[in-house]
DNA sequence: AGGCGGTGTGCGATATTCGCACCACCTGTG
DNA sequence: CACAGGTGGTGCGAATATCGCACACCGCCT
């Protein structure tokens, strides 16, 4: 593993989690490396443009990171964007879709809010949260095989073809997921909702799951 | 500048661009560097989520990349949204913020396509053109100062509210922007349309011109 | 003036990286 | 079946890029 590398994605995660914008001295102390080698890191950064300055001289993040974000995962958002728009509009809530990370974390990879509702749940792509907590996760798990010792919601959602939580992600909200199969079987996505309530749990999930395998079906 | 970190960069722009995945072999010719530094690189990136391996085991990149990318310019884009949803409604066009990078260049932070349009101008968030070319840089030349030698669309530009090129981004493309002012009378951003053809020209430019004042009023 | 906190720059010591050599694996082929 | 040619991965000594001290500069406040 690259030492100099490592320490200038780091900057790069501390800068992403402090919007606000950071000094040289505290990107040094949040990483612990010395004030000069953060300087050299953060140079070569704003060379990349993945880091700037902003009107009061403080490091941020810079837009260079939206081009290299575009192209993940391209043509898996591109089939997606249509599927979890009529999702978000038929169901009127917050429609999303999350991939898994490794093995054990889920990530937001888009988030499509729906028109028009006076209220829904909002949360930002990117974000991360265990592969056992939330309907995602426990949907993607529930495609698997059965393992001893599985959560009864995973068990529960592989007989119902759609998953549910409540709270584990987001405080209060409930998210209802279904996998995406992908060709060999495996599932390494999922699609779903977040409400705050609901009042017909059974149709939701049907819609969530007819998204999922129509998603499936367009990735071949 | 780290030689290092500006090797691993180089990789993720690399990657950026060739989206069908890479071996290591092939990253390493790319930046010029032995196999095994490219190796290292590449582990190191992994480590990070920046890239990751496909199905046929190619190097593409990785989802983490979404969660650096999510608060670049939050606070412009989160105020952007609405402003861009209502333009590109009304008008039926592809509406887009842009903003300045460096002196010389213009970068595409947002795109919102409309809907229910039949056809439309699609492009990609992140592209990047000289900022004397298209509507968004005129634009934004326009709102400062004159200039010896500026062109004569920049001149009209200040003059009318808003800039009008046609098939300097993308060919056969009319884009039609108007600089989003900031605080300090500087202006680093343009709101815009892109059409393939126009009726009423000066219609669309007052709306976005005043798109773009709303933006600059929400800014502060 | 003087202290303080931040930014930026040479430059020598040394820790880090470089890149050769080597091994393992897969695949198509004579 | 042996072999060539491609990729992936790993030790390890030599080379070099990095580290971090010391110094200078700037703006701000007391």
């Amino acid at each position: 593993m690259s030492k100099t590398l490592h320490h200038g994605l780091l900057l790069l995660r501390v800068l992403s989690e402090q919007q606000q914008g950071l000094t040289v001295s505290e990107l040094a102390d949040a990483i612990s490396v010395h004030r000069t080698v953060a300087h050299r890191l953060v140079r070569t950064l704003e060379a990349h443009q993945l880091c700037r300055r902003d009107h009061q001289r403080r490091i941020v993040l810079g837009t260079g990171l939206v081009s290299l974000a575009e192209p993940v995962q391209q043509d898996l958002r591109a089939l997606a964007r249509p599927v979890l728009d009529e999702l978000a509009e038929s169901t009127g809530a917050t429609a999303h879709l999350l991939v898994q990370e490794g093995v054990t974390q889920m990530r937001a990879l888009m988030v499509v809010e729906p028109r028009g509702a006076l209220v829904h749940v909002s949360f930002r792509p990117g974000q991360t949260h265990p592969i056992e907590q939330g309907s995602g996760g426990v949907a993607v798990l529930a495609h698997g095989p059965y393992r001893e010792g599985e959560r009864a919601e995973v068990t529960e959602a592989r007989a119902k073809g759609y998953a549910v939580t409540t709270g584990e992600v987001i405080p209060a909200v409930t998210g209802v997921s279904a996998a995406v199969p992908s060709g060999n079987g495996t599932a390494a996505a999922s699609i779903g909702v977040s409400v705050f309530e609901y009042t017909d749990l059974d149709q939701l999930g049907t819609r969530v799951a007819r998204a999922a395998r129509s998603l499936g079906e367009l990735l071949g």
